[in-house]
DNA sequence: ATGCCTCAGCTCCTGAGA
């Protein structure tokens, strides 16, 4: 089975890319094998737009089941999966929340929860003490998900760094958004609930991203961040065989600013 | 540089992203 989290920022603008990237076999990074290769459950994040414009039709077409959440304008997620989507639940329950930016689904018995972190704009902000929150009620919610489904998985774009080595300048970008103290003891405090973070989890080179700016050119000077993250469950983890980022639709033309991340099980 | 790019929308500017 392989999962894959990618923010798509504007399924509008992305869906030939995703319905591209779906037909592919993403660890055979050269391949244009045939639909049935690739990943098992696509969670997307950002689609930024309303369930009555979802593009329901084309990804039933290109053979998949579909469970979305959105909203006008921002935020919005959504499940893509060749089997089955069961037990679909939106957001954080009980946790008051106008933004679309969690949407789970059981699939072949392992528990999935797509999310689509709040970003906290700086810290100190409104926006950042919000961030705050959500991360304590997803913290909350999560450690009772994970009594319910020993198989859980958490993936999605975290707007969280783990430590140095998801920053291309870890340096200058200190205590700046997404490397603040503050955001990595929850997204540890997460950690600590019983998951392992996927992509650590294999021997990697240094400097792989999952995000790099739009602007200075970014992506070509490998200026990015390792945001978007696959946390598996305790319960899953021996099953675990890859974790690899794909960087290849980051170069894409009109690329979104994130690319995917993958985790395969046997 | 409170910028730089990209996207959505009450669209020719603004808010938000990260």
């Amino acid at each position: 089975m392989k999962l894959a989290t990618w923010n798509v920022n504007s399924l509008a603008v992305r869906l030939p890319q995703v319905l591209d990237w779906l037909s592919k076999d993403p660890l055979n990074l050269d391949s244009t094998l045939p639909t049935g290769s690739g990943v098992d459950v696509l969670a997307i994040q950002e689609t930024k737009t309303t369930d009555d414009k979802f593009p329901v039709k084309e990804f039933v077409e290109a053979g998949f089941q579909i469970a979305f959440f959105g909203q006008k304008t921002y935020n919005g997620v959504a499940l893509v999966s060749r089997a089955p989507l069961e037990d679909v639940v939106k957001n954080i329950p009980g946790f008051e929340d106008d933004m679309a930016r969690v949407i789970s689904a059981t699939v072949n018995g392992v528990r999935i929860i797509g999310a689509y972190f709040p970003n906290g704009q700086a810290p100190g902000s409104d926006k950042f003490e919000y961030k705050m929150l959500w991360l304590k009620a997803l913290h909350d919610w999560i450690k009772s998900e994970l009594v319910r489904y020993p198989k859980l998985v958490l993936m999605g774009d975290f707007n969280i760094t783990f430590d140095a080595r998801d920053v291309w300048d870890p340096v200058h970008l200190e205590g700046t958004i997404h490397c603040t103290q503050e955001e990595r003891m929850h997204l540890n405090s997460l950690i600590d609930l019983g998951f392992k973070d996927a992509f650590r989890e294999f021997e990697q080179a240094e400097k792989n991203y999952s995000w790099w700016d739009y602007r200075q050119f970014a992506f070509k000077r490998n200026r990015g961040l390792r945001i978007d993250h696959i946390l598996v469950s305790q319960e899953l983890r021996s099953q675990l065989t890859h974790c690899v980022i794909d960087k290849r639709p980051r170069k894409n033309e009109r690329p979104s600013d994130h690319t995917p991340v993958i985790a395969c099980f046997d």
